[in-house]
DNA sequence: GTGGTCTAGACCACC
DNA sequence: GTGGTCTAGACCACA
């Protein structure tokens, strides 16, 4: 519970979305639960190395995506799931169809062929759903 | 040939960046042919009202990609594809598999089910392909 | 007696104050009347299935804005309003002149017109007095 | 230009929510006007005598609330109102609608009659409008 | 020069 | 104990 997140300080991915797309591919794959307790603020950072004021950015953007809720002086928990949907999800829909539209473009430009880019794309579907504990099938 | 391209100064992704998404739309999609020549980096810059240094970086970041060619002192053109496919392949494709994994992930915890998803992939397919004009068909 | 009130632990706003707000609502909803007596510390604490101490604390301030009074032995009533004002109206009134401010500049911001936003406030006034039960008219 | 806002460090309200109701103030008012410039996050942190970090923070708060746009690399501008609606329109609606609620109850308990808080709201609505300059008229 | 990110260390409110 | 805020100072990408 303290070493299925890493982190990567040299990326050009900024470290506190870095903690926010792993926290977020925790849930969709079933290794958070809801009701699940995340480490505090100073615990992650201290696990992760990092300063805590970057965990403690981290854990606002999920709390406004709705992914985890916090309970004041209790700590912060894996929210249910399509309880309450984030205020922009119209905009993220829009944004993850751009997001596709570019993977094919990127695609084309790699060389890939239709049959090798759908493949690819089927299992990243089982990446995202718990690679190697294979929880989600 | 100085309409087909729009650049948003205000959108969170860097305006070279939209350049070359831009371009490299263009070619996947068709309007743009192998050999077909570019503006040049000060016409570009001026119809597109932002600095010539934005084109540039742009057009370097499009030669790594080996989807343009500069020919000093005749212009820029369109590459043909699959020639010589640039030097870092397998870490482009690793970085797309990636892409759709976190797609996969967005998607989940926007609520789309599966069936959802994959009609948005390939609608985004089309969309790559040259949208309106079903140019690439 | 026990469940006209509601806690939410996860809200932004802190749970003392939120008893605070739901007991001060309470009385000028006419649901508590002068002398009524309010549950002990330590069974209100059960009841909301939370801590004493932030029950205390809520009981505290009430008392010190005069909408209830403490009397050491018997138990916690409601005070008879207008009797002893609280010490510093004064400063209350000056914040409540600019929560108004605020939310002018709030309505402005969120488009709404000046029809609706008055709209909205007397039926403010409304919901302040009860509501459902009309007790307040 | 920049002495038009003012912080209290000692104030319960952060003091990057003070920055963003008083810019928001500033815009509902007519001192600032769309595409109107803000200083730099590093500018306006020296005239306020605080960390630019601060300012930072408020800045992206006001952008999320669709009132200032940032330009990359160029700075920061007030929006034009109602282009771009934020994306948690209703949530913030019902929130101000909850204020309302609570300010009938405050007043009640300040001992102001329903006459008196009416005139205390109407003058709210001058003071948001630009009080000294009369602006907003 | 612009905003964005990060660190190290501090203080505070809340529970 | 929890998260939230703030400071001082640093580095980076972008235009």
């Amino acid at each position: 519970m303290a070493v299925w997140l890493q982190v990567d300080p040299r990326s050009p991915t900024p470290v506190y979305q870095q903690i926010v797309d792993g926290i977020k591919g925790a849930v969709a794959a079933g290794w958070l639960k809801p009701g699940d307790r995340l480490p505090s603020v100073r615990d992650f950072a201290v696990s992760l190395a990092i300063n805590h004021n970057t965990v403690a950015k981290a854990y606002q953007e999920l709390e406004r995506s709705r992914v985890i809720e916090v309970v004041r002086g209790r700590g912060t928990f894996v929210a249910s799931p399509g309880q309450r949907p984030p205020p922009d999800v119209e905009e993220r829909i829009e944004k993850l169809r751009d997001t596709l539209r570019l993977a094919w473009i990127e695609a084309y430009h790699l060389g890939l062929v239709e049959d090798e880019f759908e493949r690819m794309f089927r299992q990243a579907r089982d990446d995202a759903r718990g690679g190697e504990g294979k929880e989600g099938l």
